[in-house]
DNA sequence: TTGTACGCGTTATCAA
DNA sequence: TTGATAACGCGTACAA
């Protein structure tokens, strides 16, 4: 027995093409009767309306692509666990494309979405993968699509962000008070939004506070562990150490925690850590991390949202929410040496 | 300017619909002149051929799906990033099935593949999601489809698993030799076959050593930080405390790391512990953990070679491969106290 | 309430 | 080397 198929049923139950169909679709316009001899044949031959024909007909893939740096980190996978968790109780299934930032890559998915694969988009990168046409309007040129984490620098389309600069700022604000001066920054990549906004906050806190900024204290990194292994190595060698470390996310922090367990510099004693994301590990290291908290849930949530009203009206106008966030103090902080 | 279709190019480069579409599958059977003509017009355009036309006549949809158990899980999220990589290069993308282990979604995700919506599926769970006819041949009935992880209990399918007893009983061993006798055990859900696995090397290391098997040290976990620190709290207050503690996954072991830190256990001089799976933290944790490294990245790639193999030719043999598991010692263990 | 017939966009067959 | 046309499997407008 070969791959059942419409008609098949058609065969079986006694009626038209059509017929079963409609009974799979619109109940409702079919006789119970009828319905009933359909749903038995199907049940029984363990029918399954094949998805390329009935996708090709009704123009809709049932897809959404969801485009992410890396998946690896916990933060990206606890967002992409909530968006596959929504887009499923809404329909649809997620593709992934996890593109290690390497920009041929997320053309390649874009390219994908475009040809049909996809009916919708999320987008956690800030480079512009599109090329646009600047006399036509934009939203034509784009398909269904939301951004997120990485600010993309296009109009019209809709947006999920976080308030890195407040949250940054908050979070050097709260060092400060505990009495550092000496305040280094392991930053993100500097080309990423995320980062520049960190690091926006970070110089403001420092600037209000009557504090100047020293460039040589603002180490880029990768947001990555060992970037932040590598660079607090570099900053101990500093004649003039600083006294606290902002990492601009945890597994950077894990690094730098790390680095000073290991050449006896104690946490929060001799050198304060605080770390961007709250992932989970971030609770369970010793000593257990200060941290800004990103609603990961919500920005999940939200995505899923803000793009199947998109793909179910493309002509609404794109949203643009800002998330809040949290700094969670925990034990990785404390007094400035004296 | 709407969507531009293939009969668009065809009327753009005055050739027919057929041309167009070899031009772009089989150039080699198109005149240079016109080939040229086709393609500019694709290019001017920016025609991408729509994949649910494709797809529907070729009768392959060019995704892959993955259905696992948890992507926040770092072991997981490894496997699933190597697999991505792969199935890319190979034209596929992969749609992501986390099931958090509910039966219910995963019939859903194997669902889509019987109705086409991927041409292949990998199975990281244990449990058979399929209704088979015993009388018919298994394979008949069955998607082309690789298992990994959890292995299932079903004929006639490839699998990519790795030695998990024999893993755990070097752990084991490795403990043993460090004077230890009270070794405890934080397993998986019983219920999995990576956990059932695990205890069986667990009990030959301790039976071929003479020492009897405690059932009271044996706790069964969820894979979970929060159960490793639970049942790491439950063996404190024994009165009879095990000197060491073998963690079937790195979360719990960094979670019973956690708990000893706190309560002024030194690891590995009061307790050692050792985890499995070698997840990036596993490295930045004090003190390091000694575990057992998976080949993440070698699972995910054999995952993929053998479903492409199967997607191409379903009556081969499926294959059966077995990945050796390492155990690397780091600083969490140590001798037994006296 | 049901059936007929068309079309979604593409590729493959066949004839020219 | 190219073009006309059928077919992939389904959903739906229209007619009955």
């Amino acid at each position: 027995m070969a791959k059942v198929g419409i008609k098949d049923i058609a065969r079986i139950a006694n009626v038209s093409l059509a017929t079963v169909s409609r009974t799979l679709r619109t109940p409702d316009l079919v006789s119970e009767e009828t319905r009933l001899r359909v749903l038995n044949a199907v049940a029984e031959s363990g029918y399954k309306p094949n998805r390329m024909g009935m996708n090709l007909r009704t123009q809709r893939s049932g897809n959404i692509m969801v485009i992410i740096p890396d998946i690896t980190n916990p933060f990206n996978s606890g967002i992409i666990r909530a968006i596959e968790h929504e887009a499923q109780q809404h329909g649809y299934a997620v593709l992934l494309g996890d593109t290690q930032s390497n920009p041929e890559r997320e053309r390649q998915y874009v390219d994908l979405v475009e040809a049909g694969q996809a009916d919708g988009l999320l987008y956690f990168s800030g480079r512009n993968p599109f090329t646009i046409n600047p006399d036509r309007p934009i939203k034509d040129q784009l398909p269904a699509m939301v951004n997120s984490n990485e600010e993309l620098d296009l109009e019209g389309i809709s947006k999920v962000i976080v308030d890195n600069e407040g949250a940054s700022k908050e979070a050097v604000n709260h060092l400060i008070d505990l009495g550092h001066r000496r305040i280094a920054a392991i930053t993100g990549p500097l080309s990423t939004v995320s980062t520049q906004r960190r690091l926006e906050g970070y110089r403001e806190a420092l600037t209000e506070a009557g504090i100047t900024v020293d460039d040589k204290l603002i180490c880029e990194g990768n947001y990555q562990v060992e970037s932040g292994i590598e660079l607090t190595e570099r900053l101990l060698q500093f004649k003039q150490r600083p006294t606290a470390i902002f990492c601009f996310n945890d597994d950077m922090a894990i690094g730098a925690v790390n680095v000073l367990n290991k050449n006896d510099y104690r946490v929060p004693e001799d050198m304060s850590v605080i770390g961007f994301d709250d992932i989970l590990y971030s609770k369970v290291i010793q000593p257990a991390l200060t941290t800004v908290a990103q609603p990961v849930e919500d920005i999940g949530r939200q995505c899923i949202q803000a793009l199947i009203a998109q793909m179910n009206d493309k002509t609404l106008e794109p949203t643009y929410l800002k998330l809040p966030l949290e700094l969670v103090i925990r034990d990785s902080t404390g007094p400035a040496p004296s």
